[in-house]
DNA sequence: AGGACCAAATTGGTCAGACCAAATATAGGG
DNA sequence: CCCTATATTTGGTCTGACCAATTTGGTCCT
């Protein structure tokens, strides 16, 4: 998997790829743009642009008289996808690392959304949990009210910040996730957990009690996939399914 | 406050203000690179790197044929210092969600560090408390022992995801609230607190405890900021201090 | 009139060669 | 050995050009 279809962009994959696997100290002079143009047989115009990209990812600093390259977690946010790709396969404690993090994200629009609620919204969201609670019966199934759920609560909490985070993180870790295919089994209960206690806290409104409710249904969420991943680890037949 | 030395860069600050001044609706077709040239009086290598920079920030589209503007919030983490900058003092609604975010972050980072500190570690947390609550006489006074607490429970927890988002958060605020220069006035028995709940969480190595008290401790101090910033909206004497 | 199809203009991606100013490396003098 | 002046390297920018993909506009057929 190269990556893009301009030049520029395959130069940047490529730097980028050895900036994280680590072949740059920290504070390294990082070669010059007449070399990388000379070593990718590329102009040096499209070596600008590639180097332009890494700096945005905090990778390197540019300065005339040379460029540096920069500490590894001094690094934007967005580098978390790349990491994740280095070889082939997601780091398991990366992942539950990322799954622990959009929890405690996911609870805190929870105790927003609830709490900033309209009554129409409050009837929204209940109608929204109540199609999560038909459409369960699978994996599959049960994404999309999850999601639509999890967007509208989003809305209503109004929060730019998370939003935005969880805009990087999804886009970084889904399409990962989604290309080795793999599903975690839930355990029966915690969904219909889930549902119930978010039913309550609805009806009360009670914004804790949902944050609550969504913290523990993300761990129970981690524990599953860790275990999903462990047994990839053993049966190592990644299929991209495309 | 134009933006940096180069040329490249500031295009990018211009379009990157027009942008988030909502001046393009999402979708519309971005100006030409040659026009952008044109009225920058740029090259159109200096008007690439400027776009460069914006599609890494997910504000803009490119692809042969034209460049695409796109919704604000599907952008990067990295925009929310920008969009604070945008009429030269916060939105404190953003600093609020910014410090509620962060407040969830930090409970989370406290969490996993008391819970993985080494018995080493929960020695040298200790010390960092007591540090905290004697030199915790004035607000400049506490920052430096209480940043030090949070690298450390960082360093702990070893979270790279939310390593990331903090830097990410840190470099886009923090920066930010030291030019306007202001110190919110926390209660006299809120550190008090903090200091105690955190004693008997590391005594007792109680992640849980640890976390509570990180999250209230936020929240008291999210009201001392709001609060700060409704009396500097009275009195707009915002000096930057630099 | 409406829709499918084809050619022309526009646009992004890339390249080459050149110049400047800042930063670095080097050599020389104290 | 240290400090300074010079030469070299390096990033930042410009000009002008070419290609390929997309858009656009018009034409033709139904």
């Amino acid at each position: 998997m190269p990556s893009s279809n301009t030049i520029s962009h395959e130069i940047a994959y490529a730097l980028r790829d050895e900036i994280l696997r680590q072949r740059y100290q920290s504070g390294d002079r990082f070669p010059s743009e007449r070399d990388l143009a000379a070593r990718f047989d590329a102009s040096r115009g499209a070596v600008r642009e590639a180097l332009s990209q890494l700096e945005q990812l905090g990778l390197i600093r540019t300065q005339p008289g040379g460029a540096r390259v920069q500490s590894l977690n001094a690094a934007s946010l967005a580098i978390l996808g790349p990491l994740l790709e280095l070889d082939g396969h997601p780091d398991p404690l990366l992942v539950d690392q990322f799954l622990q993090t959009f929890g405690v994200l996911a609870a805190l629009t929870a105790k927003s959304a609830v709490n900033a609620a309209s009554p129409e919204q409050l009837i929204q969201l209940k109608k929204l949990v109540v199609d999560l609670k038909d459409q369960a019966n699978d994996y599959e199934g049960m994404q999309p009210p999850w999601r639509e759920l999890l967007e509208a609560m989003s809305a209503i909490s109004d929060n730019l910040v998370v939003r935005l985070i969880s805009n990087d993180l999804k886009a970084q870790f889904v399409g990962q996730m989604l290309k080795l295919g793999f599903r975690p089994d839930l355990k029966k209960g915690s969904r219909d957990r889930l549902v119930t206690t978010l039913r309550v806290s609805l009806n009360e409104q009670d914004g804790e009690r949902a944050s609550q409710a969504m913290q523990d249904h993300f761990e129970e969420f981690r524990e599953a996939v860790g275990e999903a991943i462990r047994f990839k680890a053993d049966k190592p037949s990644n299929r991209v399914v495309n």
